[in-house]
DNA sequence: CCTCATCATTTCGCACTGCGGAACAACTTG
DNA sequence: CAAGTTGTTCCGCAGTGCGAAATGATGAGG
């Protein structure tokens, strides 16, 4: 059971269809670190009754979503996931813009910088470019860091808008009601930094040896919000260059990011048909 | 409508949860060239009447799947398709492997060598390697080939065994009906071929201008099928070389890959919980 | 060879969920 | 203001998805 993944109060909402929300249910259970999967396994996870984890299984596997390994009786996910991670990415501008901004500062900083986009919440990494020290913290893309705790992630949330961002904060707090007080100090502060400054900071704040600070992505035309960080061990980066150097390094990339994506020729719903 | 996307002739089949399909077509229908899409475009292509779309869409919005923008009220893949991806990509440990003998054979050649796995009716190139030559195909990886038409997909139909090739090939035929001859043949010769000779040929098949050979790649423990290809233009890759010369070694890059990959440690279900 | 496990699939009747035509609302355009 | 878009909400009906229990399918142990 993955924390927020299941039904939960959906019910009374007339407009929400359970039957897809738990077929993605069960695509999300597959992790990175995990090789195939069995049905019980699966329902395990989910907490869905075996047979409805069967029909799933079954559909998806028709539609190309899962592989199935007969011989075996297990899971994965196949080649209909990829192809939709593959036109997301596709859709990802910002990163061919961000890269090699990104990487100058990176290099500048001997430091990670991250640009990251939301899933539920945690912040994805969808980019990620490494200073010349080997000591990097390892998060290649497709990593994910919690939405509350990191500065890329406060960065995030401070980027939105009131209307969105408060029932955001209640689902961070209903997820982690023990820390209720430390996130939301955390994450009020960002949003008071970032009004002021540009970036927000965290430290040690997600992992106890780790500082980062975060920016704030948002794309014009409403093309997306995403995030930036820039971070690394604590003992290379301290509070004070990150507060007075770095921070506001990291505000000048996000707003040339922003200049360069400025006017991009944003096509809109291209009459396409037919090809594969 | 995205060709075979609809639900056909489901009805009956009481194992197959529809709801789910239609969702997942709704997330189908989003293109790597196209921009964000209106509802109304999302009920053009999928067919499906517009209040089903509203619920669709609100729903894969709510789990992140979808991503809003309210102010020209037109969705884009979120980053839960994102996350697929990433999850998927990083299961697939062939790449690794394969990336660097696929690399190999692409600078002898001086063409392009791909690594491919099948999405529905398509091959979906997880990986691709370019020889020096400037001239050659742009197909990165994420891009598809049609199944039946190209070295790669027969390659793969021809890995495949008897009872699953079957239906595989009638959704084909389906598909393409006035072309029925031309893809049944050519399959049926990439059959005889890779019996043979380990690899098939596809001379002009895909593309008028475009030649290629292809290799199926079957992991061991049931780890997967996929394809190899190695193709370029017509008037660099004459069939001569690519039936003597280039045939076989990608066959031996096949084989390599699978040696590689004998001993795989595949972990199963790793009782990982709890993480984000 | 036959238990007794475990895990996956199938059955089946019922309730409720998802469906979609039609009406409604929110904006643009001429 | 009328005549187009577009997206959302209603609401009654039917059919779909549900899940407890039964049935298979494998495999381990005696």
């Amino acid at each position: 059971m993955d924390g927020d993944s299941i039904r939960a109060e959906r019910t009374g909402d007339r407009q929400f269809v359970m039957a897809l929300a738990r077929g993605l249910d069960v695509l999300r259970v597959f992790r990175a670190e995990d090789g195939p999967l069995g049905n019980q396994e699966i329902a395990r996870r989910t907490g869905l009754p075996k047979p409805t984890i069967s029909r799933l299984t079954y559909t998806l596997t028709q539609l190309g979503y899962l592989s199935y390994d007969r011989r075996l009786g297990v899971y994965a996910l196949g080649g209909g996931a990829l192809a939709l991670g593959y036109v997301a990415l596709a859709n990802l501008d910002v990163r061919r813009v961000a890269r090699p901004l990104m990487q100058e500062l990176a290099d500048i900083c001997d430091a990670s910088v991250g640009l990251g986009a939301r899933d539920r919440l945690n912040m994805l990494y969808v980019e990620n470019c490494e200073g010349r020290n080997v000591v990097a913290l390892r998060v290649a893309a497709g990593s994910r860091i919690p939405l509350g705790q990191s500065a890329m992630g406060r960065a995030y949330i401070a980027g939105l808008t009131d209307k969105e961002r408060t029932p955001l904060i209640d689902q961070i707090v209903r997820k982690f009601p023990d820390e209720k007080q430390t996130i939301v100090r955390g994450i009020e502060r960002a949003i008071r930094d970032i009004e002021r400054r540009g970036f927000c900071l965290a430290i040690g704040d997600w992992r106890k040896d780790i500082n980062g600070v975060g920016a704030p992505l948002a794309l014009p035309n409403g093309a997306g919000l995403y995030a930036l960080n820039c971070g690394g061990p604590g003992y290379l980066l301290k509070g004070k260059d990150l507060e007075e150097t770095y921070g506001p390094m990291l505000v000048q990339v996000a707003q040339k990011v922003v200049g360069a994506m400025g006017a991009p020729a944003r096509r809109t719903a291209v009459e396409r048909r037919g090809a594969p």
